[in-house]
DNA sequence: AAGGTGTGCAACCGCGCATTC
DNA sequence: AGAATGCGCGGTTGCACACCT
């Protein structure tokens, strides 16, 4: 017969006294052969449920509370690459309990991707389509195309991140954080997706790219373009001013007047497949030359 | 003030794997 | 070799509390 399938044991949530009876016994006999416990402690309970208790609550090195930010981002990085691992990710977070994580991502993170249009269990972007519209007068189809966009940066980004932890654990870099993904191969580009400012030149319209020092704890993404493509009515931009970086309320940094109108115009134009290029050009990077990186940082 | 609803979290449950007999 | 047992994991439930109507 299963422990749990006792008859006559007390179930539900613990008393502080029979707390303090399997604090006692852990502390005395050690922990283990949990069927045994309950009988030796003197408590009415399955083995089952006082491993529970002493693995998620009375395990004195738990640190209780709530998620710091790099706890957070933790979590988020090796739940991309592992899935629902929670025993795993727990190991990562050697003060938590994979209960509270499994507890934190369902109740917190989960909810905060979907928000951002991120698929909880891939990590990645859900199509515009699938939002619903609001229905209330004004024009939703920019807003859900920039959420969209912001989401796919987004989901990149946390891909990113993903990959970061993967290499360090991998190769047990030192490095701590800033990690280094300024060299990613730009793809060829598919010719609607490629345009030519110069005669016989063409170039590669995006590569995205994440700064040498790029700063996982921020809300800013950088997104290179290689070569502005030209903007009907607008004034020409050199490449050393093709940069953009969105903030998490979709405005760009480091850009005023005339060039903010000329970048807003022209992003604002962007379609869904030239955002995908770019994101791809990422995503099919391959992770040995996310390596190779390590060994030769170079910089944007 | 009272009932309804939503949220967070501790605890339970069933399953599968590893070990022991 | 196969059954029994122990343990760990991930999914789910249900309770307590907060917030809303």
């Amino acid at each position: 017969m299963r422990c749990c399938e006792n008859v006559g044991l007390k179930k539900g949530p613990w008393t502080p006294e029979e707390d303090n009876k399997l604090l006692d016994y852990v502390r005395n006999h050690g922990h283990g052969k949990w069927r045994s416990v309950p009988a030796k402690a003197g408590l009415q309970r399955c083995g089952k449920s006082c491993r529970l208790r002493w693995i998620n609550y009375l395990k004195p090195d738990i640190k209780r509370g709530n998620f710091s930010a790099e706890e957070d981002r933790t979590i988020i990085q090796l739940h991309a690459l592992l899935g629902n691992k929670w025993s795993i990710i727990a190991a990562h977070l050697p003060q938590r309990t994979d209960n509270e994580i499994k507890n934190y991502w369902n109740t917190n993170i989960k909810k905060r991707l979907i928000t951002m249009g991120l698929d909880p269990i891939s990590h990645k972007t859900i199509k515009p389509n699938t939002f619903e519209a609001c229905g209330d007068g004004h024009d939703q189809s920019k807003d859900t195309i920039n959420i969209y966009h912001m989401a796919q940066w987004e989901s990149a980004r946390l891909e990113a991140e993903a990959r970061g932890s993967m290499v360090q654990v991998g190769s047990g870099s030192s490095r701590s954080s800033g990690l280094i993904l300024s060299k990613i191969p730009i793809q060829p580009c598919l010719s609607s997706h490629s345009v030519s400012t110069e005669p016989n030149t063409v170039y590669n319209m995006y590569a995205l790219v994440l700064a040498p020092n790029h700063d996982f704890r921020s809300s800013v993404s950088t997104l290179s373009f290689p070569r502005f493509p030209a903007v009907s009515n607008t004034p020409q931009i050199t490449n050393k001013e093709s940069s953009l970086s969105y903030k998490s309320d979709n405005s760009f940094m480091g850009a005023s007047g005339q060039r903010k109108k000329v970048m807003e115009s022209w992003v604002s134009n962007l379609q869904d497949d030239d955002i995908m290029v770019a994101v791809e050009a990422f995503r099919t990077a391959r992770s040995d030359s996310i390596e190779e990186l390590f060994k030769e940082p170079t910089s944007v």
